[in-house]
DNA sequence: TATGAATGAGCTTTCATTCAT
DNA sequence: TATGAATGAAAGCTCATTCAT
């Protein structure tokens, strides 16, 4: 059902000329840095989370900081990236007759996604504010792309008259508050609540809230 | 209009024992932690910043991390609180008749706070998934408050018929995500959008999202 | 019985320019020296403890080694070369027939000096390593004075035919080493042993150990 | 005639796995800690004196107190304890027909020692007051068990009749506050005397003073 | 390739001392 | 006289990075 990867694993396998200790040292960077954030850890812990001498560090990575990119960067460029736009494709070829049967799709598809790649995820949004050149590569290499397809689907469905005639970045913004407003509370606050139900409820909402006024 | 006050100003003013200097290193300090971030940020650039030697710095913070608290705990303990309960009483006693009315009324009065204490908010939320105190402080001085106040008044237009009937946590969620999203959006992305007219779709959105189903 | 006198007191009531603070500042360094020794006892303790401002005690002290020596220096200049002066002139006064009456005199009018003083004498002695000026005016000012009373003393005896024909510095040093060694297992060791008992022995091993050869 | 080591130069050189660099630290370090005292000695300046960047220092001593420990404690556990331990049997094992052969070999035993070990015992008997580990080490590790054999030693020369029915800890006391004061006049005042001469006066004073009374 | 000792700049913090009030 | 805020040098210590092995 899910053909979903787990980024940080996928890239260690992937790559073959990635040494044993530098998949060590990528997932004990992951840890940490997700755990504590990037200033605050130390090449040193790092290392002795690893098992491996401080320098085999630097051999693999020039500076700390490279070792932080070789993270995250593989997300957005080479698996953020592709993936949410061949996953649209996905979600976009089946033709789903309704939108909130596309927002449905969505949803499950991003929880998948996000449930494999908790860590890098939050490295992700909790080092962004104090590094320009990854919000750049972001908005870039990723967030212009995936904007201008939600804009393709949005005027899809307005096209259809299943959804309000408002600017599609409007929608776009409101369908996706509302989505990340569930997943925040899911991962962050974690409440024992029916997830499905949780779900069935929210696209009803939208569905609602984004019906055109007649 | 506006009778919102910054947070940081109000702590410097009101408070009679605060140095002249000390008022200096509590201005840089947030300048410097809202752009770098806490960990990164070092206390000899607040002192160069502030214009007052390190040993200062010291003499009325502890630690470093006393510096952090003092700049962003006020704002939750003191002000944050016990604002947001007044504020949400203020928007409660004129009992506006429409939940959408009273929904409009929060957005302009969080909108105006947060204008005034951008900064500080950043901090705060740059900073919260490092420091395990800082967010146990705020669930139980803020958090809990909060939500216990706003479940009284979905449940006030629930009994009103205006509201859908959902758990009322369900409701809040539904709501703050579509605000904050729009939060979001105006001071992340910045766009150039006419405020107003964003205000009226959003609560629109809103209106008809949680209206009950017939 | 005993008219010793505590020499922190002493110096305490005795010195009418003294200020209720600054008997505070030399009561609370003593006992912070005492404890934590000089260079890691800091003003801002003694400060505290004394219940004044740091910058008090610099009005007073030019240094914090200015505070260390008026601590020390009075009991060595002021007090105990007069002291142990006048003291042994009382002993020697009194011209005890037998050198033993002569040792057990000592012992006793030490005993009481040390029991009042033991704290600045603690100082000195944990501090006299590593302030040379502390050791040449501990040897010009008393030690001279104190060996050559002590010289003259053994003179006496030993032309009594009481004691051994041995140098007098040598003499000097048994007798002072097994006293030294008693008191120094009493304060440091602090056995529950019978004081009098105790002397009673030394004082016999001492006049056995020192007896002509016949 | 001395197989006496010097401890430092033990440790030093039998430690495979210390660097040229943590040997260096250790000379400067004993020297420093003798001189101006533990507290008074700062991590710069040993740095500076080793030759070695002030990180190497923390690289091998986690703080500054490690390096202390680590010059004193091997001396007391590792070295004098057994050491000692070895010599009184060595001293015993000769089973020395008298009292005063017994203390003769003492005294020359222990000079030996002092005289190779002279900074470490300094910065040992220096810093014992003001480390209460240090202390409570010293007399578990060391302190007990010398004292037990010195005990057996004791009665050993009673049961023979040629010493005072004294208690054992008594014996010991006197004998060893006489040998401490040899030393210190020695090493402190460091007279112009005749060691042999002066240690025969020494060792003859103890055998007159702790002959049995008749 | 991997190590880990070594570095020295820079970190947070402490300190004795000064000085305006 | 007494204060305590302010200082800046120096303390102990950490850090990312280098390099000989």
């Amino acid at each position: 059902m899910t053909e979903e990867i787990n980024l940080l694993d996928e890239m260690l396998k992937e790559d073959d000329n990635l040494t044993d200790k530098q998949r060590k040292i990528l997932v004990a960077a992951t840890e940490m840095f997700a755990e504590k954030g990037f200033a605050a850890t130390s090449t040193n812990e790092i290392a002795k989370k690893a098992g491996v001498a401080e320098g085999t560090i630097f051999r693999h990575y020039k500076t700390k900081k490279d070792l932080l990119l070789s993270i995250v960067t593989p997300m957005m460029v080479k698996m953020l990236g592709p993936i949410i736009i061949k996953d649209l494709n996905k979600v976009l070829d089946k033709d789903f007759e309704r939108f909130e049967d596309f927002v449905r799709a969505m949803i499950i598809n991003r929880q998948e996604f996000l449930e494999k790649n908790l860590k890098v995820v939050q490295i992700f949004l909790q080092e962004i504010p104090f590094h320009p050149e990854l919000r750049e590569q972001f908005i870039e290499h990723i967030g212009k792309k995936v904007v201008s397809r939600l804009i393709q689907i949005v005027g899809h469905y307005q096209s259809k008259g299943q959804i309000v005639q408002l600017p599609a970045t409007t929608v776009i913004r409101l369908t996706a508050s509302t989505i990340m407003g569930y997943f925040a509370a899911k991962y962050i606050i974690n409440p024992k609540w029916n997830d499905e139900e949780e779900i069935n409820q929210m696209i009803h909402f939208l569905k609602k809230g984004l019906t055109p006024d007649e």
